[in-house]
RNA sequence: GCGAAAGUGGCGGAAUUGGCAGACGCGCCAGACUUAGGAUCUGGUACCGAAAGGUGUGGGGGUUCGAGUCCCCCCUUUCGCACCA
């Protein structure tokens, strides 16, 4: 140990010594318990940023702690190395991906050691290298298998900045999740992942993980996932045998419908409209809203319009014939197409009724359970519709409803779908928002979809032993519309693996989240050319224990990932439903946006960036580190400060420095057990195990930055115990010893670096990682609040407090209460109406 | 528009979950040591008041001996969803 603290010099120090004696690579099988520590895994973009530092820092305090407490824990790290920004890099600079890539790779590589990062780096994994991605490719074939990948032409999502389809989980409000781009929407042949098979997987298997995972993000998935009860009627078109299936969730009202309406996609339209004077017409109107959607503008947005196609349905309820209508609000792709509008109880319906003059007619009353049961509603009343001023929409009972009238809105949607059913023109239903996953990109750099087109065979898939299928070293990377591959002859031209005749491999590549799905698993085992993993070793380490990234994955990366576990299972990979028992959503790391009062995300384009290294190198990892995770609470926003980094550094540097004045006194072995004669030395000692008590807690729920907070308190307490170490008692000897050796150890998972330093000085060797465990454990006599004071109120206002031991009795607080001399000053011959006693915190003496 | 969460010093934030509000840190003020201080150390720092004392957790009401914490109304902010039938 220097007398002075240079961080610099202690951090490579300790980094190389980690590096020598691989301390951080987990080791299977392993007879301590388990526990699987996971970061996001990034995007290697070039350079870290301090979201990055955030999340590992996070992680590795969680990680420390772990391994310090006994556990055998993992901690992996890889990159998520496939996608858009390389690809980018290459069609404006001329770059090769790969090279690009593999770069980046190199660099921020050595960004995560210099920061010193506990990570287990023997099972570094990279998505774009062959090894990898070949087991993206075999997961496809296995759902190929499974008829869980599909091929069709749809609409979808078009980013036209970087010339790709997205996901609907990746354009999610109609923007493109990386670049912000408004999409468009394209007709296009694209393959799918069919996750809505599991629909109801992912919404029931929430229960499982409720506890460990933020609200916010269970509800945003449950959201997604969207399931809705209802029923599917069918209103058969007048003079023709055609039906339109509508689905509903409210048949309750549906003796309220005056018009059943069609998205402009439907495609019964053109069918329908055979012969019709208006055909033309109604095509140039659903053309028109097409090329709405095409351009991006959302449905939502603008005015509800719609056009009368002069055909009748019959309403197989009421038998009552109602127009047939188009209107660019219904959703193709939600439900069937095709609604009944009831404008009485729906407000889009009754808001297309105001302006197109249909009518409205209300079909259920408002009531509640006490009147229905009392006082029958008359259901012969007459039509009440012409005062509605808006659509009530809240269950009720039924009213103008023919023999379902008086019936609760909640009796009737059960009793009418079963009686559709009875009657072939219907039955119960569900439906979900969430849409099967589209993962062909047109791109370059992703994994080649392993499909082959033949002649003669039509689609094949390669055949599992000529995987990977490897991408080309390079393309020409034009930027347009379609895969860069289709232009490398090498690549595209084969021979089909049936009849060996000339085929062409499809050029579309994956999803990048295809590979970010299952990565954690691949830590696992990441060098079996078998397959993706050894079930035995992963049943080992999974689930994930703990898992920490950004909340922007909330729908895109997680619900995947829960899809794909799903998937896993159903092959027999895994054993279990959910992969991450907890999951911490950690909060941003923003930064004034220049020259104004504006917080945002550090970004390169935005010029508000914080460079990592800078910190480092002016303050040192540990300093750096520490500061992110005292500076806020771990979910919370950070908003940088340059500031108050300078705490942590002089934090670090006066523990540092007491420990280098009491090595020599400290480093001779422990000594006698303490006698607390002197008050101060028990008083340290107590401080010493509350803080161990308290930072232990605050570990199991991630409270990071209380935990450093304690630290300084316990650092406090042993500077104001001020003693000399060439005086001091053995007994004090033995209460500095104590606190000082609880705090290095404590702040390992802070300041790692020193803390090792530290360590050290205090004259233990092979570092702070063992097998056994070395975390303190709290003595919960000394941890206990020693004394009790209590305070003592007069009619609520505050007179006085009494010092008492825990085991005092009620009658002996409220004795000392009545003889303090300020409460009898109070009391003053007036009458003690009560005297409350609450059992260690309180005595409250009422007068009148 | 719908839904959810949150409002505490100059700032980030604490508060054993109904019991001394403001821990810890930043910043600021004063002092010490210094050729110097944007280094270090010591002390102070919610507000009003000279003091005694009083007032304080977005605003208003309520429950309670006691409310930052629980209930009702309002305001503000942030986030999510946005024709999902």
């Amino acid at each position: 140990m220097d007398e002075k603290y240079f961080p610099e010099q202690i951090e490579t120090k300790w980094q190389q010594r980690w590096g020598e004696t691989r301390v951080f690579e987990a080791k299977t099988p392993d007879p301590r318990e388990k526990f699987y520590c996971l970061e996001m895994l990034p995007y290697p973009s070039g350079f870290l940023h301090m979201g990055h530092v955030r999340n590992y820092s996070i992680g590795d305090a969680l990680a420390w702690f772990k391994r310090l407490q006994g556990f055998n824990v993992l901690h992996p790290i890889g990159w998520d190395s496939f996608g858009q920004p390389a690809e980018q890099a290459a069609i404006k600079r001329g770059v090769n991906p790969r090279d690009w890539t593999e770069e980046n790779i190199a660099h921020m590589r050595g960004q995560l050691q210099r920061l010193g990062v506990s990570y287990d780096w023997s099972r570094e994994i990279a998505a774009h290298r062959p090894d990898y991605y070949k087991w993206d490719q075999w997961f496809f074939l296995k759902m190929l298998e499974r008829g869980l990948a599909y091929k069709k032409v749809s609409q979808v999502n078009w980013c036209p900045k970087e010339e790709t389809v997205l996901s609907n989980e990746q354009s999610s409000g109609g923007i493109c999740w990386r670049c912000g781009t408004q999409v468009e929407k394209r007709d296009l042949e694209q393959w799918f992942l069919r996750i809505t098979d599991y629909a109801e997987q992912l919404l029931v298997d929430i229960k499982q993980i409720e506890a460990g995972w933020p609200e916010k993000v269970l509800k945003r998935q449950s959201d997604w996932v969207g399931r809705s009860e209802g029923a599917f009627v069918d209103f058969a078109i007048k003079d023709g045998d055609k039906k339109i299936r509508v689905f509903t969730t409210r048949i309750d009202t549906i003796y309220g419908a005056t018009a059943v309406v069609l998205s402009a996609e439907h495609p019964l339209l053109s069918e329908l409209l055979e012969g019709s004077v208006l055909k033309a017409d109604i095509e140039n109107f659903a053309q028109k809203i097409k090329t709405q959607r095409t351009a991006g503008v959302e449905i939502g947005e603008g005015e509800k319009e719609g056009l009368n196609t002069g055909l009748l349905a019959i309403n197989p309820f009421s038998g009552e014939n109602v127009p047939v209508w188009v209107a660019n609000y219904i959703l193709m792709d939600y439900g069937t197409g095709a609604v009944m509008s009831v404008p009485a109880h729906d407000e889009r319906d009754f808001e297309f009724a105001q302006k197109y003059s249909l009518p409205i007619r209300q079909v259920v009353a408002p009531a509640s359970h006490d009147q229905l049961l009392a006082e029958p509603i008359d259901t012969t009343a007459g039509d009440a519709s012409a005062e509605m001023k808006h659509s009530f929409i809240d269950y009720g009972v039924l009213i103008n409803s023919g023999e379902w009238g008086g019936k609760l809105s909640e009796v009737a949607l059960k009793e009418m779908a079963a009686y559709a059913k009875e009657k072939g023109f219907g039955e119960p239903a569900v439906t979900y928002r969430i849409r099967d996953w589209g993962v062909s990109r047109q791109r370059f750099w992703g994994a080649p979809i392993p499909v082959i087109y033949c002649p003669n065979c039509g689609m094949v898939p390669v055949p599992y032993e000529q995987l990977p299928v490897v991408l080309p070293p390079t393309a020409e990377f034009t930027g347009t519309g379609e895969s860069p591959l289709a232009g490398v002859p090498e690549f595209v031209n084969t021979s089909c693996p049936k009849c060996d005749a000339p085929a062409r491999r499809d050029t579309d590549t994956m999803d990048t989240f295809v590979d970010s799905s299952w990565y954690f698993f691949r830590y696992l085992d990441p060098h079996n050319d078998a397959e993706p993993f050894d079930t035995g070793i992963a049943k080992q380490w999974t689930p994930v224990d703990q898992y920490i990234g950004g909340d922007s994955h909330a729908v895109m990366h997680l619900i995947y990932t829960r899809f794909w576990t799903k998937f896993m299972r159903d092959l027999g990979l895994v054993q279990f439903d959910e992969p991450v028992k907890r999951l911490l959503t950690q909060g941003m790391v923003t930064n004034r946006v220049e020259g104004t009062d504006e917080w945002k995300a550090m970004s390169k384009s935005l010029g508000n960036g914080v460079d990592p290294d800078e910190m480092i190198a002016a303050f040192g990892a540990d300093a750096t580190r520490m500061f992110v995770l005292f500076a806020a609470p771990v979910e919370n926003e950070l908003r940088w400060s340059e500031t108050g980094i300078e705490g942590a550094v002089r934090f670090l540097r006066r523990v540092y420095t007491m420990v280098w004045r009491w090595q020599e006194r400290l480093s001779g072995g422990s000594g006698p057990i303490a006698t607390d004669s002197r008050p101060e030395a028990r008083a340290l000692r107590r401080k010493t195990h509350q803080t161990i008590a308290k930072i232990t807690s605050d570990f199991e729920q991630l409270h990071l930055n209380t935990s450093v907070a304690a630290l300084m308190e316990l650092f406090n307490q042993l500077s104001e115990f001020n003693a000399d170490p060439a005086k001091a008692s053995e007994e004090d000897v033995f209460a500095v010893r104590e606190a000082l050796e609880a705090l290095v150890i404590m702040l390992a998972p802070f300041a790692p670096h020193v803390a090792e330093e530290m360590w050290e000085g205090l004259g233990h060797a092979g570092g702070l990682l063992s097998e056994a465990p070395r975390w303190p454990v709290a003595d919960p006599e000394l941890a206990r609040r020693e004394e009790l004071e209590i305070p003592i109120q007069v009619n609520g206002k505050l007179r006085s407090r009494v010092i008492v031991s825990p085991e005092v009795s009620e009658e002996e607080l409220r004795t000392s209460a009545l003889a303090d001399e300020r409460v009898r000053a109070q009391i003053n011959g007036r009458e003690v109406l009560k005297v409350i006693v609450v059992p260690r915190r309180l005595v409250n003496v009422v007068i009148r």
